[in-house]
DNA sequence: AATAATATCTGACACCCTGTCATTTTACTG
DNA sequence: CAGTAAAATGACAGGGTGTCAGATATTATT
């Protein structure tokens, strides 16, 4: 078994904390954890569902009891990413506060948190490739984002601290600026630095939205509310 | 057969003006064109080497006398996109001039151009999540623009035109930015509207690299050599 | 603790696609 | 209009998928 500087083990699933642990929970989990070992080390095209069942020790039919197809258990793994990010980034997007602060905060935890899993969102994005159903899922994935975004641009329009146009188009355009170079960048061994990625974007997001004077990761003068 | 309003037979590809037509060149573009006509209505990954060689009438084993895989295959089409494209961003790359107002000429061939090949775009870049080989070929393709966009920079920022940053990682970006933004608003049957894709892009690109002052399409006053 | 009921697992099957090969058919050359 | 080289063909093995009836293990009941 190959050893990586940052093991997958950190997003290994741990059975749910209820009094009994079924049989079928314990499976399910162990397939999760057998997808999430290989997406760490090799691409996604080359796992089948044979490879999996066979690193979990049950057979290969069992699978189907579980999921559907591969696409499938890619799914639940996405709402775990989902989740992870959404957190990171929620500040921006929903808080009162210092709009230039939080933005760079939402940025730092973006780079931080896809940099540990950079091989594992790949996988989510490759699969997006070869299956209309999860292509969709993956697409609503980013489209949560566009949206919550340009909920934020408008509302600091109003505030006049972003200058008027649209903001559909224009979050679009910066929320797949951030998937993809993050994919890119981190999605392949060896990953390439965090730091001048964030650094990167940081001022891309700055400059596009607050202006050149705020393109420094240190908070703006601008007080809201 | 499906109609659709920006017809896919703009890039078919016709035999070469050679004085004799052999057989073998006939069938071979009879594949590419093939090829072609499929990803511009049907996702890349329900191509199969069947259904392609079922509509040139030729059988299916033929197919392995011209390309080695369906990856080799889309590898030949990828060289003729990235013909296209370079030539019509070479200009911000190489030429002197105005740099603000060739980087907006740029920006606008560069959406006019993958406007029309959307589909076809998208499947390239669906291919290489699946095949290694042109997964790198792929990569190539994006990092040649990050190269000569990346010297780009660093010229203009001894002009002082563009501030002192790392030019690397932010062409990086940028190209992630444009391509992926492309692929996903023009990649899918009803492609977006170009036109605010393009005002979104020049936006970013403007302001991140010559500043708030030249977003605009017109060009700047900034006169170079 | 034994047994009934239910949940989970299994091996075997048909299906589809791939890539190869010996062979046949077709096209080019002199 | 041959003769040779090129192209096309059908058949094959290999490997992956998804399904099912039947076997086995787990849980619940008394």
């Amino acid at each position: 078994m190959p050893v990586h500087n940052q093991p997958s083990s950190s997003l290994r699933l741990s059975p749910k904390a209820s009094l009994r642990i079924t049989k079928s929970e314990r499976t399910r989990t162990a397939i999760l954890n057998a997808a999430l070992d290989f997406v760490w080390s090799r691409p996604f095209h080359e796992m089948t569902v044979s490879s999996l069942m066979a690193s979990t020790g049950v057979c290969r039919a069992a699978f189907y009891q579980y999921f559907s197809d591969l696409h499938e258990l890619m799914e639940a793994l996405l709402a775990l990413l989902q989740e992870e990010i959404y957190d990171t980034v929620a500040p921006w997007l929903t808080e009162a506060g210092d709009p230039v602060a939080l933005m760079h905060e939402a940025l730092d935890g973006l780079v931080r948190v896809c940099y540990e899993r950079g091989p594992f969102i790949k996988a989510i994005s490759d699969s997006a490739a070869s299956d209309k159903r999860f292509e969709k899922a993956w697409e609503q994935f980013l489209t949560q984002f566009d949206d919550a975004g340009c909920a934020r641009i408008k509302a600091d329009q109003e505030q006049g601290l972003i200058p008027d146009f649209d903001p559909c188009s224009v979050m679009f355009a910066l929320n797949r600026l951030n998937a993809y170079t993050i994919i890119d960048a981190f999605g392949q061994h060896p990953r390439k630095e965090p730091e001048p990625i964030r650094e990167a974007l940081a001022r891309i997001w700055a400059s596009s939205l607050y202006g050149a004077e705020y393109i420094g990761t240190e908070s703006s003068n601008l007080v809201r509310t």
